[in-house]
DNA sequence: CTGAAAGCGCTTACAG
DNA sequence: CTGAAAGCGCTTACAG
């Protein structure tokens, strides 16, 4: 019923092998015979059985994406600039999603193995944990992304020091000089980049930075619980004059709380966040300018990269840190326009 | 290098025929027979190939998911529940993900042809619109999910009528007399449907609904509005004392505004959203009740219809409704339980 | 420049 | 109860 290769074949008049040669542009051959070839696959509708494909050359052209992001906020951007940086390559991504359950993890990835992908995404939440480490014991080619990976494995993370470096330059461009930051656990190797990174800045500007880094969790709490602390009773010389927040979660609360206080945003305070989670950065009051880790983009390097691995190409190890962009939205008191890290 | 079907075979000192029968539990044979070809690929760790097993059954062993949902809030639960739902009978889910380009969703479609997918899940954001429809040509076994469908097709979608139900039976259970409800755009199935249900509950139950259902964006912004309209100046005697709101955006722009104007949540007015929306919900000041449309499960429940679809068994066309459950945080001033629907 | 044959790893009539 | 053979739809040495 499906039309296979022979049916090109007979229609053209020629060997099922000449037909298989003309159709991948392989071998040397009258130019007539392969045109005539891919004239009949034309009028057929053939399409190349991929399964068959991958049986004879030991390949599957299917990728392996093993997250454990329940929440899907990180995972989803990633696999689709993943699905489709590889699609016209023929290839396609298998999802498989274990939530923190070792057992599940197991099998998923045993059902990959089954299916003989020809590489593994393996995608975590923190770029400073590799949850997967020891689940790997097949040679499969294998990237990272959005988590830590051996020395001589192969890793895509967002960029958090540029992001850091041009969230606190955007505040410093706007005049603010009492720039302080607050972020997430400083468990979080994102949390500590970042802070970094808001450090080196001012201090490379001349700036001072406004108190230490202030860390805790990655909640809209935390942001609010500090805009009390950090402006209640405070004449406006003591406070500070802006605050990067290290995720667009803190950033909402901080303006929450600075709103519930009478602190106006941008005219007091200006605020950046990260993450750029769109739905939330935009309805904040006022809209959130805040950093884009660049997901989508991040998805398809990983997936061309895996793509080279797999096919024998050099690859460098080590981790490839993707660029952020900053998005400024209204809490910054910015005219709104892209820039890139 | 990898064990074969004939490294087991061999090993247990049978043909590659009665291997593969003795492995899939078919035919009759010698029970010591199928135990020795069970422990010779126990002993080699032969896990069969399902490319091959592909190839000479006609079946690729996958399901392909094709969605819209660029954001990834409403799929990838969807996504998660269906794959693990369908992992244990050896098969597995290709992600394909179109960011509402018909191009890209051709492309995409093509590309899962190809690869011979058993069946299809299309995946769309909206319960009333059949995005994919006219995509497809192929007779492929389908499911619909979170979206419309012919009415010989088969889908998936949240009860909203059920979740409705329960939201406002909770506000009446709490002894709320005075419930209004404000949801999104009367163009959505979704909010028409919840707010029908809304006033059929109140009025099975004797009471009255406060105003008519109130429709707009499906936006924080909806919502905060609202709060000042229905609120700023009011008497409390002229105001609801609780409302249902469409999602929870729209709680969350509520409870804003309600906090903004004084308004006591949930002392003076009690709320209610919908989505469940966990990293959204948690995060209100107070902590939000509100209705799980249980995606988890309708994944299972499509991917496993799906299988059966594809084994040939019967199955009724039409739409499921999987079950809803509220979940009871705080800002009704309940005990905190779930309560299914 | 082109084709007949073998083979990828399985399953399934068909024989015995 | 068990096995030799054919075949799923391709590709790739090997011959000519």
């Amino acid at each position: 019923m499906r039309v296979t290769i022979r049916d090109v074949a007979s229609l053209a008049g020629v060997s099922v092998t000449t037909a298989s040669r003309a159709l991948n542009g392989e071998g040397r051959m009258a130019a007539e015979t392969r045109t005539r070839v891919q004239d009949a696959a034309t009028t057929l509708k053939y399409r190349p059985n991929s399964i068959a494909k991958g049986l004879v050359g030991g390949r599957s052209f299917t990728l392996g994406l093993l997250t454990n992001d329940t929440y899907g906020r990180f995972t989803l951007p990633v696999a689709a600039g993943l699905a489709n940086a590889v699609v016209d390559r023929g290839v396609s991504v298998l999802l498989a999603s274990y939530q923190d359950d070792p057992e599940l993890a197991r099998i998923n990835l045993q059902s990959l193995e089954d299916r003989q992908v020809d590489g593994l995404i393996l995608a975590g939440k923190r770029i400073d944990r590799a949850p997967h480490a020891g689940l790997l014991k097949s040679g499969i080619p294998t990237v990272h992304v959005m988590s830590a990976c051996d020395d001589d494995g192969i890793g895509f993370v967002p960029d958090d020091d540029g992001g850091a470096r041009i969230a606190t330059q955007h505040l410093l461009d706007l005049g603010r000089r009492r720039i302080a930051h607050v972020t997430g656990p400083a468990a979080f190797a994102a949390a500590r980049i970042r802070a970094e990174s808001y450090v080196r800045t001012l201090s490379d500007m001349g700036a001072a930075h406004w108190g230490d880094p202030i860390f805790g969790a990655w909640s809209e709490q935390h942001g609010f619980d500090l805009a009390l602390q950090l402006f209640d009773g405070k004449p406006g010389a003591d406070a500070p004059d802006a605050i990067f927040c290290g995720n667009d979660q803190i950033a909402r609360g901080m303006i929450d709380g600075l709103t519930h206080l009478g602190v106006g945003v941008p005219d007091d305070v200006a605020i950046v966040g990260f993450d750029n989670w769109e739905i939330f950065a935009a309805a904040t009051r006022p809209p959130l300018t805040t950093i884009d880790m660049g997901l989508v983009e991040l998805g398809r390097q990983a997936g061309l990269c895996l793509l080279d691995l797999i096919d024998g190409r050099e690859v460098a190890s080590g981790l490839t840190h993707t660029p952020s962009r900053l998005v400024i939205r209204q809490s910054c008191g910015a005219l709104s326009t892209d820039i890139a890290v």
